[in-house]
DNA sequence: CAACTTTCTTAATCTACATTAAGTGTTCGT
DNA sequence: ACGAACACTTAATGTAGATTAAGAAAGTTG
């Protein structure tokens, strides 16, 4: 069981020799927590597809704090689109937050694959639309909803993720300061 | 000269056949200002590419208070992309700010492209990557950055549109409401 | 060009959230 | 098992930006 072929299947079906042509284009390593796959200011040469553990994206501004980009655990992919796309140094880290079995997908193997087999060409297109309605919504949302609302819908769509990402770092994602986030879930405890 | 032709050609080259073929799977209109091209609740049938003039998208919150999601002048897409993608109703309203002319492909069309120019999934492809690094990159700005850093940003990459756009359109889109946008302006100007 | 609507400004007041600081668990490396 | 990071809490104070309200400009329409 690869959980990187049903990853795709759910979006578009490849045959056997096209499964094994692609697996022969990605690399699976384990990782320990708190290796850092990406560094902001270097260029990013790889997508990666979480099997298991867990991954975070996020960027560090002038004063040293961070904001989280993304959360990826097994069965989402994960990376830094600006740098990877236009081979210039981006601005995210990317962590491991769990110990982690990990697929890299080159910059070049995904590029030849499109060409090889256009139905991945497809699956990602597809998985870009989707990401992008994903952050759409998550700006309309931070432009129009209080912070209780927004984590109201981080619970909502990744119950798994409260138990295993530290508080500050939901914080982080939703917008706010540890300090307020803590504040902010004890009144709602209340309730 | 069709401008469509010359935004796909920056990213794909297409033969006079296919070109042929891409103009006959599309539809140009004019339309008035204050035309609703896509209405909140409805299902999006349609890409929109503005051949001239100005559109905007944007949603209505539980308070009656707009929050602008995109602005498209010419030579830009436009369009829902949640509902266009799902087929469910979306939050959306696309609404023409200026008289436009404006080029529509429907969904039925564009998948059938997809078929028929593979080359045209790629340039589906490399657009959606490039509107979610914009997005990514918005996001982390609101997160980070203070209102003023954010007018700053967006009057160095939409110079154009500030003599354009209504001031209230780009607090909305900024993300702070027309009154403190106002104050903050003034504020600025005397530095 | 007058009546109306919409946009912009100014100013007072208010509040959601930030900042600073101090204290209390918890985890973890050695 | 120990100290050192690290994560979380609580509370006092500060502030960016919201809200409310009113008037001035500007644009639109008959």
């Amino acid at each position: 069981m690869v959980l990187i072929l049903d990853n795709i299947a759910k979006i578009v079906s490849l045959t056997e020799a096209e499964k094994e042509l692609f697996l022969s284009k990605i690399e699976t390593q384990p990782f320990k927590a708190k290796t850092i796959l990406h560094n902001a200011g270097e260029i990013c040469k790889h997508s990666y597809f979480v099997n298991s553990g867990l991954v975070r994206s996020f960027n560090i501004n002038d004063n040293i704090v961070e904001h989280v980009l993304h959360f990826a655990c097994e069965g989402w992919w994960i990376g830094d689109m600006y740098s990877l796309l236009s081979q210039k140094p981006g601005n995210l880290f990317i962590e491991v937050m769990e110990d982690a079995e990990i697929v890299l997908l080159s910059k070049e193997n995904q590029e030849q694959l499109y060409f090889e087999i256009p139905k991945l060409e497809r699956f990602f297109r597809i998985l870009t639309e989707n990401s992008l309605v994903a952050h759409q919504e998550r700006l309309m949302d931070n432009l129009s909803l209080s912070a209780e609302e927004r984590f109201d819908k981080f619970c909502k769509r990744y119950p798994t993720l409260i138990q295993r990402v530290p508080q500050k770092q939901i914080a982080s994602y939703i917008g706010v300061t540890p300090e307020f986030f803590s504040k902010m879930k004890s009144r709602m405890l209340k309730k």
